[in-house]
DNA sequence: ACAGAAGTGTAGCCAAGGCTACACCTTGCA
DNA sequence: TGCAAGGTGTAGCCTTGGCTACACTTCTGT
């Protein structure tokens, strides 16, 4: 057995951590999605949030129903939804980190539009310690 | 309706992206998994992939049949696995863009075992654009 | 006020990527 | 050499996140 290049047990939880990092990804961006319309519009409607999603509505109708089982957010029938204070925080901190995401692509000289796209996908892979060097690296460069 | 902050059209397509990128990760983990055991041991045994990627044998079969789908890979009953001349591209093209990505990590500022750990998951969103970007800022940078 | 339009819920399908349990093939060693 | 151990295949289950089709509720405008 070839323990040899690397411990295999570090790659593996790696790939471990990535794994976990998706599975809230998608209960992240529908929590900031949520919170953008209930500022926008006053609340999320579920065929907007499907709009903005570019899924159909019965796959955001089910997004909201994991959000709801995961006390993130509430909701009556054919009414809005409307996030939990746990559900807003976590709003909060993914919006802060988006923005520091993009902020960073930008000051490496990645073009803004491209910065945008990549950053919904990167961000929910951005561990904690990361985020304080992008900050640490956007404040120092300035 | 709220077209007032941003085209809804554009974040629907990040949206997009984003499930796209995240549909061929797994595709593009095993191929530089099976590429990795090949270099290392001359083939690829089930065993050593599911192990490596911290997942059971079946997932990692499953896996692999999917890559053979892709025509990425190819294998026998009880035999080991074998990558494509497009496999073993795509896992090259992987590497390459895994090196940049944690290289341009540790160059603002991230700890290099944090690099490594969330490079696995964000390596997969990045563009082309970006990755040029980052080479760019890496060489200008020495 | 009520009918049609628009929005929402729900059922049921699919593929992917996990898992366990169990059957089968290969291999190595006594 | 033959059998136990270990590697592999396969069946079947679960959840998630897509979808379509269809039923039902709410809203809107004449």
């Amino acid at each position: 057995m070839p323990e040899d290049t690397a411990p295999a047990d570090l790659t593996t939880m790696r790939f471990s951590r990535a794994r976990e990092a998706q599975a809230m990804a998608v209960l992240e961006d529908y929590a900031e999605m949520i919170d953008d319309l209930a500022r926008q519009m006053g609340e999320a409607r579920i065929t907007d949030i499907a709009a903005r999603m570019g899924v159909t509505h019965p796959t955001a109708t089910k997004a909201v129903a994991r959000l709801k089982r995961e006390g993130l957010a509430v909701s009556r029938p054919y009414r809005g939804v409307f996030l939990t204070e746990l559900g807003t925080e976590l709003a909060a901190r993914v919006r802060m980190r988006h923005r520091v995401v993009v902020d960073l692509l930008i000051a490496v000289g990645v073009p803004a539009e491209t910065a945008e796209i990549d950053a919904e996908g990167l961000e929910h892979h951005v561990s904690e310690a990361t985020l304080r060097a992008f900050e640490a690296y956007l404040a120092q460069r300035g």
